[in-house]
DNA sequence: TCCTTATCAATAATTATTCTAAATAAAATT
DNA sequence: AATTTTATTTAGAATAATTATTGATAAGGA
């Protein structure tokens, strides 16, 4: 993996890399930093947070905000949105059907220019859904 | 207006309520604080963020994230999406077109309970283009 | 009125993140 | 290879936005 601009792929930063691969659970910048640290106990916070931001300065991951709660993570780069959890905070990946384009979704200023695009969706996932319905079944 | 939740209309909330309303542009607690302390000179910044969160948790206004920068608050309860310019910062509403529906335009998790749906869309804003082309053309 | 609850403002505290500076390491150049 | 340049890491300090705490004040109901 080649990061240009100059950047190197350092061990740190392949690292970071690999954890983003192998949980795609979206995780926060310190949850990275500990599954990091176990392989690399020497690693610093600040330098997981470095190596998040050249890797999604370079695209090779995505940066999800979901309100104004730590940013998380994401190796997914097909385009998609977010399904935000708001319960257990749990985020999932959701497809955009097919056709749905910003430029048909919204109605845009005329002359601005778009460079990206972002849907996101807040609720319950079906696991707190289907805890919730057992809890109200047995207080019923 | 009432607040419910035994939540009452003060002075300080009305004021909060009166500027967003008056100036719909998407204003930072800062901002807001900076316009209401005009009218109300003893206001604190703290107030200020108390009452935007007390009218937001009453639904009477729409805190609005971007990215990770400061909230802004928004009066347009209309469901709509946020164009957000890179270049300026500025936050304009956009409406989605008829027949836009979260459940439409995204495959969400069987079982799933939606609550919210929110569309952001970064760019460059109409005024922002126009000045990048004439700032190109002058230095062509 | 008395009592409970809500509110305000000031300040302190928290949280996520970024910056700084010094040390290290890799790449480029001589 | 030695030197120079550039990129990187790290620990800790700093910052910015926001939240929590506290003590005083005020409103509403019994």
């Amino acid at each position: 993996m080649k990061l240009g601009d100059g950047h190197r792929m350092t061990p740190q930063r392949r690292e970071v890399y690999e954890v983003l691969m192998e949980h795609p659970d979206h995780p926060t910048a310190t949850d990275v930093f500990m599954r990091v640290k176990e392989r690399m106990p020497a690693i610093s916070l600040a330098t997981v947070y470095n190596c998040l931001d050249t890797l999604s300065g370079a695209g090779f991951i995505i940066q999800v905000n979901v309100d104004r709660e730590p940013s998380r993570y994401c190796g997914n780069l097909a385009p998609h949105g977010h399904f935000h959890c708001e319960k257990c905070g749990t985020v999932l990946d959701v497809q955009l059907k097919e056709g749905v384009q910003a430029s048909k979704a919204v109605k845009l200023p005329r002359g601005a220019v778009v460079e990206r695009f972002e849907v996101a969706v807040r609720g319950y996932c079906p696991q707190c859904v289907r805890k919730q319905k057992i809890e109200s079944s047995r207080s019923a």
